[in-house]
DNA sequence: GTCTGGCACTCGCGTGCGAAGAGTGCCAGG
DNA sequence: CCTGGCACTCTTCGCACGCGAGTGCCAGAC
């Protein structure tokens, strides 16, 4: 339906609005993309490009700028994604290999992402879902207290405190947690309520009640810990985001400060393969002028949770897209490591 | 030095100009402040205030705005700490006493404080410095990998992986268990090195390699997690700081980014009763246009760290103490209780 | 058919000017 | 020591104007 010029043209002008910031007309374009045809002709073009609904002038008389519905077409069929560098991808490598645990790999792949892309950057933490439990650990705090501590494979630990109904004996607490661990220790955590149900069984009937409340705290860790956190960082790169400021930062970082609402959005992505999401593509409309690009990452070839930067609409998609993607595989390599 | 009536002059500007955001003149301050004087001689108080540099003027023939330094005089000697009304207090108490666990209270101080004060909120984590260890655990996860856990008294929970020299035998490492936590529980994290000192003493030859390693990774948590973390909140009010924006609001998300100023910050404020820092008191260039009110809190008499609001210098002083010391103040009492 | 050059037209933006208004400083008198 | 009055200084706002960028359209060339 639009020719191949056309999409040319319309790559050139979401490149130098990207760059310059400013609605682009058809003479500057002519000059800085030899497009080897005349200003009136790229003029026809554009109006064609407007009447579909690609681009948009601010008012009569300007240049235009891509409209969301162009930005897709561009990042859909125009632009491919931009590889790093390969002194990039040292970079990337030699910081995130510093890491020293979990939240600081989350912490530095924040950063490093923000630096990349000069853009608001969001972290998931691994999620607990895809991944296998390493050990449970029960230590006894008093006589009727409890504390259960949960062991990932991904490095993540979580802990609770069990308030028992009856005192439970160090023989009792010796044997249940080597029960536990031959049970669940390598196992997925969709499959361990199925593995533990007749665990109180195995017990005296006055160690039962602690056992079940040891089980149905581990229980829950597992699903309330579903509710991913996730760290996000770069937010003073907001301040390049436009000249009309307030009201347009005002609603992003208020969606910044509920992770509910990131959490959404990232949990929107599609599971595979990169998302960007464009302008009011995204659900939640503080974020209506603002672009997300996101994609999973994970110790093996699997994805337990999702990385990913939020910026304007205008923003350079290519590179953008190339160092979520780069940042997201080095990251990857560095959970299946530890 | 300055007469009663002139610092009755200062604190009512500082008022006006807080309320209205706008160079407040003669003529408005004898008309909302019954000062029994006509406009003409506030006019040579106000010159006089302006000759000591209390106030100043944005332009000839505006209003007048307060300093730094009036603001400091209008904390110090003619501003009280307002204290919250009884509902508030309530408020405060019912949304804290909701809390399940650290993180979460820590979570729920800096959202209420951000509410509250319609402020950026900064909550340190309770350090580590004055707390007691509650208990030590050591996991066995491989042959020759330990995991390390520490709890402390005020809820938290840290943990190291040790790589072992030598395999190490279930025997020893319940007896290592059991000979930390008689030595360790119940006392101060700085006295600690002392107290293990001699432990690999007390192990057969080939597991003293281990039980260093353990015990040094357990002496270099203590000292590395002093840095403390903190968590922040409210960042959206920063948007209300002011009509200039880009210039105000850059250099202060990039030092509530940087951590390490905002710790650096708080730990500059006294260590008892409430510090404010006004506009160029605060050492980090970035925070010269910002005011930062903070406090100590802490489960019995001893703070252990310490929360505060990060604002405009042109902020209600004496509602954001009372905010910020009533916060503190219930904060306190959910530690002490859990 | 498609592209091109030319031309008239529309607007936004920066500039200059003048009036209005707010606020000050100073002075003489109570 | 306070007060009323007066002259002065600036900022702000509205408005008219001209410039320039950019468009749309049309007639002609390839």
């Amino acid at each position: 339906m639009l020719s191949e010029r056309r999409l040319q043209v319309l790559r050139a002008i979401v490149q130098d609005y990207v760059g310059t910031e400013e609605p682009v007309g058809s003479k500057a374009l002519t000059e800085r993309h030899n497009l080897g045809v005349s200003p009136a002709t790229v003029r026809n073009d554009m109006a064609a490009l407007e009447d579909e609904g690609f681009i948009a002038q601010p008012h009569t008389s300007a240049g235009r700028i891509p409209t969301d519905k162009g930005y897709r077409l561009f990042v859909d069929r125009l632009a491919g994604v931009k590889p790093m560098t390969a002194p990039e991808r040292r970079a990337i490598q030699n910081f995130l290999d510093g890491s020293v645990d979990l939240d600081d790999v989350v912490a530095r792949t924040v950063r490093l992402l923000a630096q990349l892309t000069r853009q608001v950057a969001v972290v998931q933490y691994p999620s607990l879902t895809r991944s296998t439990v390493r050990h449970v650990e029960l230590l006894s705090l008093a006589p009727a207290r409890l504390m259960l501590v949960l062991i990932t494979d991904t490095g993540r630990v979580e802990q609770r405190l069990v308030d028992c109904p009856a005192p439970f004996g160090e023989q009792s607490l010796a044997d249940l947690r080597a029960r536990l661990n031959s049970r669940v220790a390598g196992r997925r955590f969709t499959d361990v309520p199925s593995l533990v149900e007749d665990l109180p069984e195995a017990f005296e009937a006055d160690d039962r009640g602690t056992v079940s409340m040891v089980l149905s705290t581990l229980l829950e860790t597992l699903v309330e810990e579903n509710e991913e956190r996730l760290m996000i960082g770069g937010t003073a790169n907001l301040t390049r985001f436009g000249h009309d400021f307030p009201l347009t930062i005002r609603p992003v970082l208020e969606a910044l400060e509920e992770q509910v609402v990131l959490l959404k959005l990232l949990g929107e992505a599609g599971d595979s393969g990169m998302t960007v999401r464009i302008g009011h593509e995204n659900a939640y409309e503080g974020l209506n002028s603002t672009s997300v690009v996101s994609v999973g990452y994970g110790s093996g070839g699997e994805a337990v949770a999702k990385l990913g930067v939020v910026g304007p609409t205008r923003m350079d998609y290519p590179g953008t897209m190339g160092a979520v993607r780069a940042v997201a595989r080095y990251v990857g390599q560095i959970l299946a490591e530890s």
